[in-house]
This record gives C-alpha cells, sequence and structure tokens, in this order.
DNA sequence: GTATACTATGTAAACGCTTTCTGATAACGC
DNA sequence: GCGTTATCAGAAAGCGTTTACATAGTATAC
C-alpha cells in the first residue's frame, strides 16, 4: 500500500465527526462514506487478531476437477463474509515459501495431499481451524473432512458393467500413489468383482495418475502387451480422455470392443465422442460444504467430524447404454 | 583481542566457539525454526505497509476459461513472491462486500468488465497499482492491458471458412453486451467477410452470452425463423457446445451442413465431436503477463501499456477439414 | 596513535485499528 | 434525598512487526 496518498484513517473520520476515535470504531455508519473510508484490514487484524480470511490449499489447478472445488468455496465464503487466500503447492514442493497458516488466516481448506503431513500436524497441534477434503487425517488428528461416497460409485460403476453389458475383464486405471479417492475407488471396484463372483486380477490394474497424458500411455501398454479386456474404468474423468485417445489409436471400439467409465462428471464428460459413463461427484457441494464445517468451527462450535457426500450413476453411451436413454 | 569482556559480536562467539561466522548465524536461525517462529503478516503489513499480496477479481469461476488463466496468475504470482487474494464479483453485483483494494492489497489484476468503472478510476486516481485483462480502460486512465488478437484471430477463422470451405453465410454468436473480446472478434468476422466481397448481414448475428444454455436458445431460434446460413462462427468455446447441440437436435451435420468453429481452444474443445476448429488463445500467458507488469508496478517501474497476444488457428475437424489433417 | 568512515546492535517510534478501562452522567429504587 | 447500577464517551493500552535513529564497536587511512 505504498502508493496511497492521504487517505483517510479512522482519526479523519473521527474529526470531521467531532467524536473520538473509539466511537467511530463501533459506530462506524456515518461520515464513512464521505471520506471513502475504508478500514485497513492489516490493523484491523493485528488489533483484532483475527484475520477474516480464509486459505486455500491446493496442488493442482490445471484440472477439469478445480474449477468446481473452487466456484463452491469461493461462493460460500463470500456469502459467510470472509476473504478466500489460495495458494498451491505445485511441482516444486520443497520450495522455501512459507505456507498459509496462522499467521495470515483464521482458518485452512486442505485438499487432498497438498500440505505436508507434518505441517497438518503442527497445525492441528496449535488447534487452528482445519478442514481436509478428499483426505483423512491420521488417528490422533481430530479435523473434520468432507469427502465422497467413492467406494459406492465405482461399486456402482462397475456393477453396471457387469450386470448390463456382461463385461468380466474390467481394467481398473488407478490414480496417484497412496490418493485416497483413488484407493475407495479400488475397494469399490474389488467389492462388485466379489459380489459378481468376477475374481480380481491384479494385473488388469495399471496406472493413470489422474491424469490424460499418463493415462494415454499405460494404456498404450496395455494394448501392446496383448492383455485382454473388455472394458475399463478409468480412476477419473481427465484419465478417461487418455483412454479414449489410445483405444481409438488401437481401433477399438468404444463400446463395443471396449466399455469405457470415468469418475467425477466434469464439464467435458458429456461432450466427448462417446459421451461417457460416469459417477457424478458433487464436488461444488464439496466446496461448499468444507466452507460450511470451517466456518462452524471458527464460531467456536463443533463441526461434524465426517460428511460423506453421495455420488450418482451418471449413464451415458460410453458403457455401451444407448444415446436414447441419455438426457442432455 | 577483546579489550573488554562486553561487546560479544558474532564474531566473537565464533571465535570463541572455533567456528565460523556462518555456523553461528545457522545457530540463529535454528533458533527461529525451533520456535517454529512465523512473522505474523498483519503485523507486518502494518508496520511496513506493503501487503505482499495481489488481488485478482474476476466475473465467473464456472467456466472453461478461468482454470487457465488462474493457472498462469497463480504460477507467476507465488513465483514473485507473493500471495494471491482472489475474489468474484459473481451474480450479486450489488453485494455490499468491501471489494479489493488498497487497505489489503498491494494491486489488482482486473478481468474484463468484474470491477465497476468508478471503483476502477477511484482507485486509479490515488495511484494504485491496476493491470486490466481483456479490457481498455477509459481514456483518461494510463493502466497496462494484457489482451489478445482478437481481430485477427476471428479473420483467420472466418477467412479460413471462406476460402477453404467455400462458406458465405456464416453466423456470428455474438458474447455479452459490451463485451470487449466480443467486439472486436465482430470486427475480425466483419473484416473478413468484408475484404472476400460478402456483404453484412446483421441478421445473422445473434446472442450467445458466451454460455451454452444461451448459444442453444439462441441458435434454436435461429434454425426456427429458418434464416439460411453454412457456418457458425460461435464467440467462444463454451457457446460452441450449445450450437452442437441445437445444430444435432435439429438433424443438421457438422461440418457438412453447417460448419462450426470457435474462440479460446478450451479443455475440451479438441474432444468434442466433431473435434472443434478454433483460435488458440494464450489464456495462461495472459494470467503471466499480467502479474509480471504488475509487479513492475510494484516495483515504481514503468509497465507496458499494451500487451497484445498473438492468437493462432487450430484446425480440427467442425471446420470441414479432415481429421487427417489433424494433430491431437 | 588518532581521526574518520563504516557496521553491527540496541532503542524507540510509528503503523491504524480494536478493546479494555475509567470516569461521568443518567436512570433507578428505596 | 441518597446510594446503586446501567450507559456511554473518551482515554489509553496494546496488537507484532518494521524502520528510523542513536550508539557503540570495528575497520581503514593517514
Amino acid at each position: 500500500m505504498i502508493h496511497r496518498n492521504r487517505s483517510s484513517t479512522i482519526a479523519d473520520v473521527a474529526r470531521l465527526a467531532g467524536v473520538s476515535i473509539a466511537t467511530v470504531s463501533r459506530v462506524i455508519k456515518d461520515a464513512i462514506s464521505e471520506l471513502k473510508f475504508v478500514p485497513r484490514a492489516a490493523a484491523r487484524t493485528l488489533a483484532s487478531r483475527r484475520t477474516n480470511t480464509i486459505g486455500l490449499i491446493f496442488s493442482e489447478i490445471g484440472g477439469a476437477f478445480f474449477p468446481l472445488l473452487l466456484k463452491g468455496i469461493e461462493a460460500e465464503t463470500r456469502s459467510a463474509g470472509y476473504e478466500l487466500l489460495i495458494h498451491s503447492t505445485q511441482a516444486a514442493h520443497a520450495q522455501k515459501r512459507r505456507p498459509l497458516g496462522e499467521h495470515n488466516t483464521d482458518g485452512l481448506l486442505v485438499f487432498t495431499s497438498s500440505l505436508e503431513i507434518e505441517e497438518l500436524c503442527r497445525l492441528s497441534q496449535i488447534n487452528f481451524p482445519l478442514v481436509l477434503m478428499h483426505q483423512t487425517p491420521p488417528d490422533e488428528m481430530n479435523t473434520p473432512v468432507i469427502t465422497i461416497e467413492n467406494k459406492d460409485g465405482a461399486e456402482m460403476l462397475v456393477s453396471h458393467l457387469i450386470e448390463k453389458h456382461a463385461r468380466r475383464r474390467i481394467v481398473y486405471m488407478q490414480g496417484p500413489e497412496g490418493h485416497e479417492d483413488s484407493q475407495w475407488r479400488e475397494r469399490g471396484y474389488r467389492e462388485a468383482l466379489e459380489s459378481h463372483g468376477i475374481s480380481f486380477d491384479p494385473g488388469l490394474v495399471v496406472s493413470g495418475e489422474f491424469d490424460e497424458e499418463q493415462a494415454f500411455a499405460s494404456m498404450r501398454q496395455l494394448l501392446l502387451d496383448g492383455i485382454e479386456f473388455d472394458a475399463v474404468f478409468s480412476g477419473d474423468d481427465d484419465a478417461a480422455i487418455g483412454v479414449y485417445r489410445a483405444l481409438k489409436m488401437a481401433n477399438r471400439s468404444i463400446p463395443d470392443d471396449v466399455a469405457v467409465v470415468g469418475f467425477d462428471d466434469v464439464q467435458f464428460s458429456r461432450y466427448i465422442s462417446p459421451a461417457l459413463t460416469t459417477i457424478r461427484a458433487p464436488i461444488e457441494e464439496v466446496g461448499r460444504e468444507a466452507v460450511r464445517q470451517l466456518i462452524h468451527l471458527l464460531n467456536g462450535e463443533q463441526a461434524q467430524s465426517l460428511t460423506l457426500m453421495r455420488t450418482e450413476l451418471v449413464i451415458r453411451e460410453s458403457c455401451g447404454c444407448s444415446p436414447k436413454e441419455v438426457n442432455p
């Protein structure tokens, strides 16, 4: 704020109104618009010990997933009267930068594993308000978590492939190592197989990293290796794009030769060809709910320790269902 | 030679301990990390009169456009050592909320018309560092602007439709009223027509609002009205989706009956069917550059008053070119 | 060996607001 | 009428840093 030239302070307002500074601080009603007075956030923060700001820590802003989450978070944060400071821990995890924390926010929203576990513990220990999204905290930490029904969703999806489309050799394209969403989805996948009497084949689990390119590469390899399969459960929709590309390149028809399903239902999923059958995750709502829980914490109220959002099967064409059954 | 027993400097300690000064210095650092000391941002801000924070004002976080822009902005902001405070002026424009400004940021990035013109002027008058994206400032304001070659892009696109695919009745689906990108694109559209001896028909300009639904509705109407056309230049890629839907519903083949082209080249553009021919706008780079210019301003240096980013024609299938010519 | 320039260190004054405290005045009960 | 309590301004004490200033100590030059 170097460039402010003689902008009015609370003292100016007090003088104009003929009252004390304290009065102005209390009764910030009149005289303010007169001088276009805007309280200096830093001074306020320093005195009141509240930043009035919520921090969001995220890993990758790129994907199709992020805008949905952010939209929910932004809207809810705003309507609660808070500011939003965002921080992405892209690539250089080792960056020296001081992360968001007690010094500049009232509370933190943390997505997946975008924050080192030790920093998480530190914040938790000093009782700093924290809400996790799509990540279970270590046992000793009692931090609210918002996540989605990954297992149920995956199970629905895979069961659909088995029951409606008679698929038996279903590839699971998993996400990044240790990614919780991916682990739960795999569990759902396995349970669906099991409950339909299909034995689990580790050779059908490949790495997709929730990333188009990686998914493409893994799919190519699978095809080159001559592994047989009649369906692919792509860990998320982004990876499904890579799967599509690899299959088309190999002249395998989707869904006739290989049925493909995704997870998340991001914007493009309905537009790709064939339209992707997937699981709709209430991503925006996850964001909103996370903020709500954090606000509870900020107000000293109790927060719900686990919020599990329902997921929903969205049937389109890539599983083998016909376009007619599809609603746009 | 220590005359008195006082005055132990870091060098004395070092000498006495038989280690280097650097070692002693490191000990101090250790003490800091030992106490997990993190300077309070507010106090720092108050004393130094710098927030070390850049503000971003945006209107709609939803679209496919936003993540790209944000990614560039976030990365560059971070690498310059600043924090990022984001604020969206969605829907309720009249919200009482105090916007980002002198009180909590060092400078502001403003996208399109997401900030009222009078607030813009106010900030400009108090010499507050400001950078505009995709929006020309009022004359008296000397604020740096980053924008893209909208006109050139549009002209390339339309010329391609005319020259390569012999289209003559080309619909322009414009963006929101007063949206600068849209205005320039229309100008490019008109110039392309003119330079090919095609007269401009106002009846072929319809409203798409850069929005899928609105584009869908306008397209339906056009079809119902029986207006003849053999191509559609959709103001942006989001709207192109709506155009696709309306045309498919009316059983018009893309690109045989109607060629469709978009603008922006967002993530899904290459995946929809047929793959969308469009203009690649360096959105992420716009974000980066905007931050760079703002940093210049913050450092008291001169900033470039206008940065015009080149756009590039991306030919896919929706214009009528064959898939073979396409690179993935 | 002294004068001078320079550096490191300590001290104290902002920074602009919130909040607690204090005294004065008003309202109230008996 | 007096004493007690509620009400309300104004005064003043922070809030946790930076920074300007003063001071002491050290190196450099003659």
